[in-house]
DNA sequence: ATTATCTATAGATCTATAGATAATGC
DNA sequence: ATTATCTATAGATCTATAGATAATGC
């Protein structure tokens, strides 16, 4: 009813679409109808289709940005925290599937988008290799874990985690799984990712 | 020049472009610009869009089958074995980077097109997994490997073969990788696919 | 004659804006 | 008066087709 309410609607029913669609495929059209309204108060609350965007993104990055920060701060040298860190990196992608794959999107067709991110993004990125690859590289002359870069166990962790996801709608749509088999397959995948990435890191000696 | 050509040229810059920029991206304009003939030549030989991308994709699916046929085929009992197909998988995504995500594109949105393949699929998947899920669960029998069935062991390897490729739009675009960092990036990542696999299947007792 | 190619155009649909009207806040 | 909302429409662009013209094969 109020102006906040309706931005806030647009915005709402934008993710959605965002995320269930991709940036090309939700029109404003699609959104506006979404967010009961006609598309021009997109236009009179945003302007561009891009900046709808671009404020959606705002209100995600930070989230995900203190929730991967909160994840990293963990002391990284110990198996077993590494492995509960790859249950929390599971379940992060699984509660931001799509949004991952619409991340991918963007990164491919429409950079320009993230432009105003890389330098931040990088800062950030920057300060916790550093810590963390000299954590690592700690653990490792301990004999903690198994000789790896922090760069190569962050990659497999992500790699673990995120890859059954975004062959979501392969499952879906191909295997025709049904929700049930699905979820127990999602749990099977989310164990043996735990199961990869910490074996990895076992000394067998 | 003759007729076979431009059919050809089409088919080909319709490939190219598909690969580039998905299936929403290229346009009939964009293929047919990049074929060298005006976009109603495309209806001319193809009658639509849709058309265009089953032919795209039929010249496909035969190729990727018989290589991941010859891939399957191996007797996957011994960790070594292992290894080596997750390395002809690796270089398999590899080479077709964004056929992958073509594909997951379609798969998400217009999973009619795809719908032919389905039962074809099905039943190559059925044979395949009935007789691979046979020859592990004797290889865990025998002790050869960990305990671990097939599906999640071809997961696994899929899983560690593809993510890095298909978050190649964020190395190019946002970490701006230049080719050589990305080269050596890919060869660690094929190393660590190997490692990671291999680890998760050695007894360790 | 048949086949290949181009131009022109129809009909959808998309983003964006102009301008009228309704609602709200003094 | 200002803010919010809608209708109508401009201007791009996309897929697809009709119909004219050029090239090719008898």
């Amino acid at each position: 009813m109020s102006k906040d309410n309706k931005e806030q609607d647009i915005l709402r029913a934008a993710e959605k679409m965002f995320v269930l669609k991709g940036f090309k495929g939700a029109t404003t059209n699609l959104i506006a109808a979404e967010a009961g309204v006609t598309h021009a108060m997109l236009h009179y609350y945003f302007r561009t289709k891009d900046q709808i965007f671009l404020k959606v993104l705002d209100s995600y990055v930070g989230q995900m940005r203190s929730e991967l920060k909160a994840l990293m701060e963990e002391d990284v040298y110990d198996i077993d925290v590494i492995g509960r860190v790859t249950e929390v990196m599971f379940d992060f992608f699984n509660s931001h599937r799509r949004h991952v794959a619409l991340f991918l999107e963007v990164a491919a067709d429409r950079p320009d988008l993230l432009d105003s991110y890389v330098s931040d993004f990088g800062r950030f990125i920057g300060t916790a290799f550093t810590a963390h690859g000299e954590r690592t590289r700690r653990a490792v002359e301990k004999g903690q874990i198994r000789d790896i870069s922090f760069l190569s166990l962050f990659a497999d962790i992500v790699t673990v985690c995120s890859s059954t996801l975004l062959f979501e709608p392969v499952l879906d749509n191909l295997f025709k799984l049904d929700p049930k088999a699905k979820e127990s397959f999602l749990a099977d995948r989310r164990r043996e990712a735990v199961i990869l990435i910490t074996d990895r890191l076992k000394i067998t000696d």
